[in-house]
DNA sequence: AAAATATAGTCAACTTGATTGACTATATTT
DNA sequence: AAATATAGTCAATCAAGTTGACTATATTTT
């Protein structure tokens, strides 16, 4: 891609690098502290556990997959020792997926990484103008979802 | 999703959401138009081969996939009449990928509700903040990248 | 000019991350 | 008490990609 072209991109195409190239970077990074089996949509999974677990269906609903999809999902991430699945308290047929101390300590590792990316990019571009750029990104999602909040993270591709 | 979670989110969620948001609304209203067979990695795909068509390695550098999986996705676009191949001027081993008369109509479809997204993102936020968030997003790209053009598209999920 | 190597594209087999459908056990509603 | 709904699992399948082997043509080296 040369600078003509990456200059008269549109929005849609700059939002695509712009995720793509974060969390491409939050990726080789966890990776290179032992986290290289941890994918994003884990990461995304994570924050909908924190702090006090969810169900399979909660989990579901959040990243937009079937409940199938992300029992598979948490019987990779208990192998891989991330996740631990306990009983649910009232509910005898749920289960409560809870992070493990590994587990936490991916979701810290991942917080202080995402906030030195972003102070970086205070150095760039100031911090005034991240702030906008935060609030501009939240009007287009809420406006694209006709005034209702996000239900799901999944990209489609 | 609750507003206080939507509005403590991190820069790269948001722009996961954004993205997807827009990508969303741009296939579901080409789905409507007819164009429902196309995906977003088409979308990106016609975008390198404009105006004057690609070889297939040329298409899979861009999108950052293998030659095998172009080939794929070119046979699926031809039976579904987007595009078509071209013996190579001079090399002949090589062939060019170029837009049917459909192909461009998804083209001029894209670049029509992009073109109406953005102008209601400016209705919201103004052109000047709309200027700004790319300019923004750029240098995000670039610095990401340590100061190097992108050169693939594909998200990784 | 001939030989060696590299490149563009295709075919086939496989992997991965998801899907749909059928099922069990427990909850909730009628 | 019976009927229906819900949480989760198992199995089969699908879709989009991968790797590896191959053919035909180009390019580089000798």
């Amino acid at each position: 891609m040369n600078h003509s072209v990456f200059n008269e991109l549109d929005l849609t195409s700059l939002l695509s690098l712009s995720f793509s190239a974060s969390i491409n970077e939050l990726h080789v990074r966890l990776s290179e502290l032992g986290f290289g089996d941890i994918r994003p949509v884990h990461g995304f999974m994570f924050k909908c556990m924190t702090p006090n677990g969810a169900t399979g269906i909660e989990i579901a609903e959040y990243l937009g997959i079937t409940k199938q999809a992300v029992s598979k999902m948490v019987d990779y991430l208990e192998k891989s020792g991330y996740v631990m699945k306990q009983a649910h308290p009232t509910d005898k047929r749920g289960k409560i997926i809870v992070l493990t101390e590994r587990g936490w300590l991916v979701v810290k590792a991942k917080e202080e990484i995402l906030t030195e990316m972003e102070q970086r990019l205070i150095e760039n571009i100031g911090a005034e103008r991240l702030h906008m750029l935060k609030e501009d990104l939240k009007k287009l999602v809420y406006e694209t979802n006709e005034g209702k909040l996000p239900s799901m993270f999944k990209p489609i591709w």
